[in-house]
DNA sequence: GAGTTTGAAACT
DNA sequence: CAGTTTCAAACTC
């Protein structure tokens, strides 16, 4: 009987009950053991919940092992425990009601009982000493807690800063972290927090979160950012097509995502959001798997990268009539959520309408899976990109569908390649066709010096507009931005499930957020080696073939291959490759 | 800031 | 698939 019950010691009541007889000490314990039965039910309780409901095996093992539990369960339940801890750490944000929660699951464990203890004072102090006894048995809570901390944290509202700790960590670039961490932050909570209490709450929760986070972050230096899309993440081919690049160069992207989340609080990157929502789920279910995990944060990070750097540029849309459910807004392209600096009329590309938004997107994606996807593909060359030049974008970088310009000749941003700052390429049906990035007759790239020597000839105009055009910026950036933004979307877990389809596109950024967060650069450019030979299957492939069949066609063109873009799709061949290299994952679980 | 131009996206 | 319309960004004034 007692034996057995050396766990359900700790939690005290049968022991109680047992040992009452034995002694009056114990009667009186046992006056005390209800209680003390209640707060482990309470616990219970919690964790219930929190773990799960939707909580993976590895929850619902943590939590009833529990207490002791061990690092897993606060790892895997970071969400409870995070939140817990986040809490105690930071009182202000978290309501009451949490702090009431925490206190009650939390109590057992630790802190609470010592410090909270609010309960039954009596029974707290034998609760605390029976703690004592526990900790000093299981000294583990402590570390645990300490050593969760982090996880807590993450799944905390705070997350974002602790998360961009780990982040920062793990990888190098603390943008990304600081930006990317909440959109990653958000969805994991997110998920986890459901558990804990109201999905809504919870949801709001990550509203905040990334609010916060992104203020955070704002604090926290970096830059004032749009932070904002990360959101993925945010976060969605990232969309970032040109707009993408634009992000880079502006700020969107991810930042985009990143945007959402500030956007009204609500949240952020709506794609992102709901693909990482989505992918939270499936992740769990998928890191479960493979230890996928690591592929949301990585996203969080591209995101937030994007973000931050978006952010700079903050994109915002104008949408009038398209209540930003079309591609024609750019956020929802971009697949991030509209935020504040957006003057849009009738929005519906907000957290509020995040299933609109879901909805829509995935409507749009049955037309066109590729429609999230980036447009402009990049060679291993891409990275090299760097400002200086176009000179180098345009050669290694093209349109996926190429434009379709007849009266701009290219030289203007109406011309999608032109704004991605990459040369027109056989896909384009463009007249006159005078980009500085490249012609489409293949007079290279460096556009620059060729076409302002047309220009000087064909026209004035030329060479002041063309240079201009940011496109060299865009460029750059593009392939972060815009791979974050469908990345965000979709996850790595979910592009393997989703395949080419958008998911594709959004695998790719994340991927590519990855990539570029985590990756060093090297490896990116090895990347960008593998994404030339993905593209080059892909074409090859069924899929690509569409594109190769049907340049004309707008949607058709493959899924992004662009360096940044194209990571995706290497990731279908090799993203598990890319994945399981990926180091965003791994700086989290060094939390456990 | 208002109006025009442009080409992608969406529709038929 | 092609043509047309709608839309919002890019651009001009």
């Amino acid at each position: 009987m007692d034996t057995p019950q050396k766990t359900v010691t700790q939690i005290e009541t049968p022991v109680s009950k047992l040992k009452v007889e034995n002694s009056p000490v114990f009667n009186y314990i046992n006056s005390l053991s209800p209680i003390t039965t209640v707060k482990s039910i309470s616990n219970a309780q919690t964790f219930s919940s929190l773990s799960f409901t939707s909580p993976p095996p590895v929850f619902t093992t943590p939590h009833v092992a529990s207490h002791k539990g061990s690092r897993f369960r606060s790892h895997s339940n970071s969400s409870d425990p995070s939140n817990k801890v986040v809490e105690e750490a930071l009182p202000e944000k978290e309501p009451p009601q949490i702090l009431n929660n925490d206190c009650l699951t939390t109590t057992t464990p630790r802190v609470t009982n010592d410090g909270a203890c609010e309960d039954g004072e009596t029974d707290l102090q034998k609760m605390c000493d029976d703690n004592v006894k526990r900790k000093s048995d299981t000294p583990d809570w402590e570390t645990l807690i300490s050593d969760s901390s982090d996880m807590l944290i993450y799944g905390s509202p705070n997350d974002s800063e602790a998360f961009r700790c780990f982040l920062q960590r793990s990888s190098d670039s603390k943008t990304r972290l600081c930006s990317g961490s909440k959109p990653a932050l958000a969805p994991v909570s997110q998920s986890n927090e459901p558990e804990s209490s109201d999905a809504l709450s919870v949801l709001h929760r990550g509203v905040r979160r990334r609010c916060l986070d992104f203020e955070m972050p704002r604090n926290n230096n970096q830059t004032p950012r749009c932070v904002v899309p990360s959101i993925g993440l945010h976060l969605n081919a990232i969309a970032m097509s040109s707009k993408d690049n634009n992000n880079v160069s502006k700020e969107y992207s991810f930042t985009g995502n990143v945007k959402v989340g500030l956007q009204s609080s609500t949240t952020t990157p709506v794609l992102p959001s709901d693909d990482i929502v989505r992918e939270n789920e499936t992740r769990e279910e998928a890191a479960g798997e493979e230890g996928l995990e690591e592929a949301p944060v990585s996203l969080a990070l591209v995101e937030s990268e994007q973000a931050g750097e978006g952010e700079s540029s903050c994109k915002r849309c104008n949408c009038k009539k398209s209540k930003c459910l079309k591609l024609y807004c750019e956020c929802f392209a971009a697949g991030v959520y509209c935020i504040e600096p957006c003057s849009c009329i009738d929005c519906f590309n907000k957290p509020i309408h995040e299933d609109t938004v879901l909805a829509t997107r995935k409507q749009i994606e049955s037309r066109n899976p590729l429609a999230f996807a980036p447009k402009v593909i990049r060679n291993s060359d891409s990275t090299i990109e760097v400002g200086e030049d176009a000179s180098k974008t345009p050669a290694s970088a093209r349109h996926k569908r190429g434009c379709n310009c007849k009266k701009s000749n290219c030289l203007k941003k109406y011309c999608e390649c032109y704004q991605s700052g990459v040369g027109c390429s056989i896909n384009c049906r463009c007249e006159g066709c005078k980009n500085a990035f490249g012609r489409k007759d293949g007079s290279s790239f460096a556009g620059m010096d060729t076409e302002q020597d047309q220009e000087n000839e064909t026209s004035g105009k030329s060479g002041t507009t063309i240079p201009l055009p940011p496109s060299t910026p865009m460029p750059l950036r593009q392939p972060l931005a815009q791979l974050p933004i469908s990345s965000n979307n979709m996850l790595p877990s979910q592009q393997s499930q989703q395949h080419l389809h958008g998911a594709s596109l959004y695998n790719s950024q994340s991927f590519r957020k990855q990539d570029m967060g985590l990756m060093s650069q090297s490896r990116i450019e090895t990347i960008a080696e593998e994404r030339a030979e993905d593209i080059e299957n892909f074409i090859h492939s069924p899929v690509t073939n569409i594109n190769a069949l049907s340049p004309n066609s707008k949607r058709v063109s493959l899924p992004h291959m662009d360096s940044t873009e194209t990571t995706p799709w290497r990731r279908n061949g090799g993203r598990k490759l890319l994945l399981s290299s990926i180091p965003t994952f791994p700086s989290l679980t060094p939390h456990h």
